[in-house]
DNA sequence: GTCTATAATTCGATAGAC
DNA sequence: GTCTATCGAATTATAGAC
């Protein structure tokens, strides 16, 4: 028995990695559960016993957590570097989470958008809200910060602008950094 | 034959403009043929004799060219509230283009990517070769820019956040065109 | 727990009448 | 030039045997 429990749940886990990759690649329409069981070596069916519809196996691969740490006992000049490099960190290991299969879908799929901006107002907001003097321009700088960090991962995972792609995060983070800074507190 | 022929050119207008609102609105895989055909109030098979095929109907939809202007003879420090008026001007006005389809096509569709990589690479990388310092570093600070106005176009047009998607484009110019600026001359 | 077989849709694309 | 009818393939999802 306890084989056989280890067993379904090694089975469940290898869905939802390889939902993950296979919306990470290639969006949500085009990620068919066909796809994503030949992906695991399992039976279609079993994806739909475990995930009960498309829709099921998309919200339970497709989250994201930053987990973001509470820079406010952070030096403030270096708050921008550090968000730059934290998310690249982050998506980088994709493995492990489904940042890609969100950005992917969000084109496309109204679940995708609703987890983005979560993450954006609920996780993002929050926490610069905590550091910038003017607590009340948080909403206008998250986006800001929003826009530059989500231009970074269009540019870099969807259309691979070779600059932008490399796997070398330094100096994507030494441009960037002041750029978020900017977004911030309006100065380097 | 003349009212024919007129009617027929309407129809085939009639397609295109429907597709582009299509494409727009739910990206390639989601937009049917059959969907397009309804939008334009006509058969579906119209529209496959038009333009043969569905992806024969998404490259002649979705094109877009930003129209860019040599601002070579430009005072330097405006080109970069310059770059991002035009382009807000350019995508607001998206009946008469195929942006937005490019942009929510290009997740899962190789044909967009390449639409979307030749612009930044073919029309505004040589306008900011011309105008940069060291011509060396336009492939970079091209792409720079392109993961600004494209972090902005996802936020506005995919997620639809409230600071960066309201009709008013002029808070958005005063505060993203230094940001390009300094990703063009490392100084606003 | 796993797989075979299949139902029920929906899609892109084609053939042919008018 | 336009439309009806339909094909063949692919999809999600279900029923049931082992």
């Amino acid at each position: 028995m306890v084989v056989a429990r280890r067993r379904s749940e090694d089975t469940k886990e290898r869905i939802l990695q390889a939902a993950q990759k296979l919306f990470a690649e290639a969006g949500y329409e085009c990620t068919t559960i066909r796809a994503v069981a030949a992906e695991a070596s399992i039976d279609p069916c079993m994806v739909m016993r475990y995930f009960e519809s498309k829709e099921g196996l998309f919200a339970a691969a497709a989250s994201f957590d930053p987990e973001l740490p509470d820079f406010g006992q952070m030096p403030r000049k270096d708050v921008g570097r550090y968000l730059v490099q934290h998310f690249l960190e982050r998506w980088d290991e994709d493995a492990e989470d489904g940042f890609n299969a969100i950005l992917r879908a969000a084109t496309s799929n109204a679940e995708a958008r609703v987890r983005m901006r979560n993450v954006i107002q609920k996780q993002l907001q929050p926490r610069i809200a905590r550091i910038i003097d003017r607590e009340e321009e948080a909403p206008l700088r998250t986006e800001l910060v929003a826009s530059q960090l989500l231009g970074l991962a269009f540019c870099r995972f969807v259309l691979e602008l070779p600059h932008l792609s490399g796997k070398d995060q330094a100096p994507i983070v030494e441009r960037l950094g002041p750029i978020v800074q900017m977004h911030l507190f309006d100065e380097t």
